[in-house]
RNA sequence: GCUGGCGUAGCUCAGACGGCCAGAGCAGCUGAUUUGUAAUCAGCAGGUCGUGGGUUCGAGUCCCACCGCCAGCUCCA
């Protein structure tokens, strides 16, 4: 029988019955048939040796995508398996699927693995490789596969949890087995494990299985598989560049943070170079609050815990919370972990009307929030930490216009620091949730209204809303393709019932508005930890702690040195001088290791025609003979804080 | 919190098997040098070897506990 497939171009190819995947590449091309790795055929995936029986929708799959990396990840962490069956006898496996830029893969086994198992296990890996052992897969009864597994509890109770997923539709499971080694999957595989062409194992860890902290932990293996060497070392050369970028390295190396060990884990000091770009960032931020209509307020770090206990947090937030401290008559205080309750208290110091709102109360608040030690990491998770806090009083029908200004504001504040690449996360109503779920319904449209208005990409995570409310959080890329969780717009229907909030509305009945919590950077800490990473702590002009180095060449240029550090102050740059008697070789070589972004140089010539040699950072050319007046107009012009306001 | 790894000067690191006064480079200080675009030379100073116990004639090296850091799990701004 003659079956035809339709590809992706729109082509007709034609076989007949029984021919598999790897012909039909073949018959493509053979560059095609080197990279295929798969096929899909009618939305499903088949290994490429599969028979095709049927006509449809065909796709080949080559390692050259993400989907063909997977099953190459895949068929690595099978072979990972193999070699930690081999090597480690008595160990049993769990689960080992792609990953992200890998794949990992779970062991029940009491030995923990050290680098020098990776590395023999790599070895192994490598002669199964090489042996370029066939995948063949097989179906299966349940029974039978209860019976080949049966040494393997984490197997068997995958078998018997029937999650399709994992197994196989209906009664059958399938299992790839290569030169005497079985796994239970799925599929599909590369062919033969010769395919591999370069793997490399990365670390080792512990692991729940499934997941779940109260069950057995597990070895697991990280590695990484690519279509090439050369990938292979491109990936690598990302992972040492995001360690180059590391805030918790350059954070001290460049004099702007650093956690004191006296101090305690994840409580942080700001330098006078972190500070000043902190103050920066803050004037910034109240810049755009007030621009958007916020107001400002104030507010203490502790509290007594009756105000926790009417907030709800001592119910859902006390274990990230520092225990009370007992004062006086026995009243128990505690630490904030956030500022809303506060917030609240202002909104109900007063009755309200419909004239007030929207009430839009603005904090940078200094919270602390008790993270099991495991977690906390430099400034991007700390236990003590600055939100950039707003929390906005409104009517159910102002929502939707204040929920568009908010993600208007949060997407400027962005921008404003270099970053471009937006993605949204919009989080609906969980299984355990309060208040009205029509006005769930009503919450969640408009927050997705927004995003479609702000033309942010999105996705929708449902039921990860908090029980509270809907909420957007927003994700930026940096410079190097990382995700970062940066703003958040949250509705809230819990805490203005909870502090019972009311407003006269215009037929004199009392209202209850609802609320937004909002934070545009998130943590200030976070942000900042963010952003040195994302410019790999070279700030741009307007952020920079120190702007312009001016270096003289020798002593007797001193004089106009200062000058010239004057002129630059004039107009409002910071400035430091390097007097040192060093050559200037290495002036130059310290400022740019600081990172400075533009070194002055002046020499004979530059005294006599009131120039300087100007040498910026990130360029390998220097420029002879610039204008004094006309650089330091240009710097002061271009050392502006951004301006990304609409209008 | 869990699993594993790690902790020697401000930073990066040396210090087989436990054994004379614990070393280097950079940074710092002092002096010389006055230099036109990514490291001038010399000298000096700097360490309760994370903390506390223990084993030992003797511990930076071995054991235990705690603290902190790193990777991951779980959780999250």
């Amino acid at each position: 029988m003659t079956l035809r497939w339709e590809l992706p171009d729109g082509s007709f190819r034609t076989g007949e019955s029984g021919i598999t995947g790897q012909d039909l590449a073949g018959a493509i091309g053979p560059g095609l048939a080197r990279a295929a790795v798969a096929v899909e055929l009618d939305g499903e995936l088949l290994d490429l040796g599969r028979p095709l029986h049927t006509s449809g929708k065909l796709r080949i799959i080559t390692d050259r995508t993400e989907e063909g990396r997977d099953i190459l990840r895949h068929s690595a962490a099978h072979v990972l398996a193999q070699a930690v069956l081999d090597l480690f006898p008595g160990s049993t496996f769990a689960i080992g699927p792609p990953i992200e830029d890998g794949f990992y893969y779970d062991f029940g086994i009491d030995h923990p693995f050290l680098p020098e198992d990776l590395s023999r296990l790599e070895e192994r890996m490598e002669e199964l490789i090489a042996a370029d052992q066939p995948f063949i897969r097989r179906s299966m009864s349940r029974a039978e596969a209860l019976e080949v597994f049966q040494s393997h509890p984490f197997k068997l109770e995958i078998i018997e949890s029937v999650d399709p997923s994992e197994v196989a539709e209906g009664e059958e499971v399938t299992v790839y087995s290569n030169n005497g080694f079985v796994d239970l999957c799925r599929g599909p595989h590369v062919p033969s494990t010769g395919r591999l062409k370069a793997v490399k194992l990365l670390r080792s860890s512990g692991a729940y299985w499934r997941g779940d902290e109260n069950r057995p932990q597990l070895q697991r293996i990280y590695g990484t598989a690519w279509e090439s060497r050369r990938s292979l070392k491109d990936y690598l050369h990302r992972l040492e560049e995001a360690e180059r970028r590391d805030h918790r390295k350059l954070g001290p190396a460049l004099d702007l943070f650093s956690f004191p060990r006296q101090l305690g884990a994840g409580l942080m000091v700001w330098h006078p170079k972190g500070g000043m770009v902190r103050k920066l960032m803050e004037d910034h931020s109240r810049k755009l609050h007030e621009h958007f209509g916020f107001e400002f307020v104030f507010s203490p770090h502790l509290a007594r815990s009756q105000l926790w206990e009417t907030s709800g947090h001592l119910d859902f937030y006390s274990e990230n919370m520092y225990p009370p401290m007992v004062l006086d008559g026995g009243d128990q205080y505690l630490v904030k972990p956030m500022n809303c309750p506060f917030h609240v208290l202002i909104y109900r110091s007063r009755g309200r009307s419909y004239r007030d709102l929207p009430i839009r109360l603005s904090e940078l608040g200094g919270v602390y929030r008790y993270e099991r030690s495991g977690v906390i990491h430099g400034a991007l998770r700390a236990r003590g930490f600055t939100q950039d806090d707003s929390h906005t009083f409104c009517t159910r029908q102002q929502l939707p216009a204040e929920l568009d200004m908010h993600l208007l504001f949060v997407l400027s504040w962005l921008r404003d620091f270099g970053f471009s690449e937006f993605e949204a996360d919009l989080s609906t109503r969980p299984d355990k949730f309060v208040g009205d779920p029509q006005l769930w319904e009503v919450a969640e449209e408009a927050l997705l209204r927004s995003l479609q208005k702000g033309g942010v990409s999105h996705r929708v995570a449902e039921g990860e809303g908090a029980f509270y409310g809907p909420k957007i959080d927003v994700h930026v890329r940096d410079t190097i393709g990382r995700r970062w969780q940066m703003s958040t717009i949250q509705v809230d229907f819990a805490l203005p019932d909870n502090f019972g909030l009311e407003y006269a509305d215009t037929d004199n009945v009392f209202r209850r508005p609802v609320m937004i919590h909002s934070a545009k950077a998130g943590s200030i800490e976070r942000f900042f930890g963010v952003l040195v990473e994302h410019y790999a702590g070279a700030f741009p002009l307007w952020l920079a702690p120190i702007q312009v180095t001016v270096s003289p060449v020798a002593d007797r240029h001193s004089d106009y040195a200062r000058q010239v550090a004057e002129k630059l102050e004039s107009v409002g740059l910071r400035v430091r001088v390097d007097a040192s008697s060093d050559r200037l070789g290495e002036k130059i070589r310290r400022a740019m290791t600081a990172k400075h972004p533009v070194v002055m140089v002046v020499g004979d010539q530059d005294v006599k025609n009131a120039t300087v040699g100007l040498r910026r950072f990130g360029e390998t050319q220097e420029k002879r003979a610039v204008p004094l007046p006309e650089i330091a107009a240009a710097l002061a012009e271009e050392a502006l804080p951004p301006n990304s306001l609409p209008g």
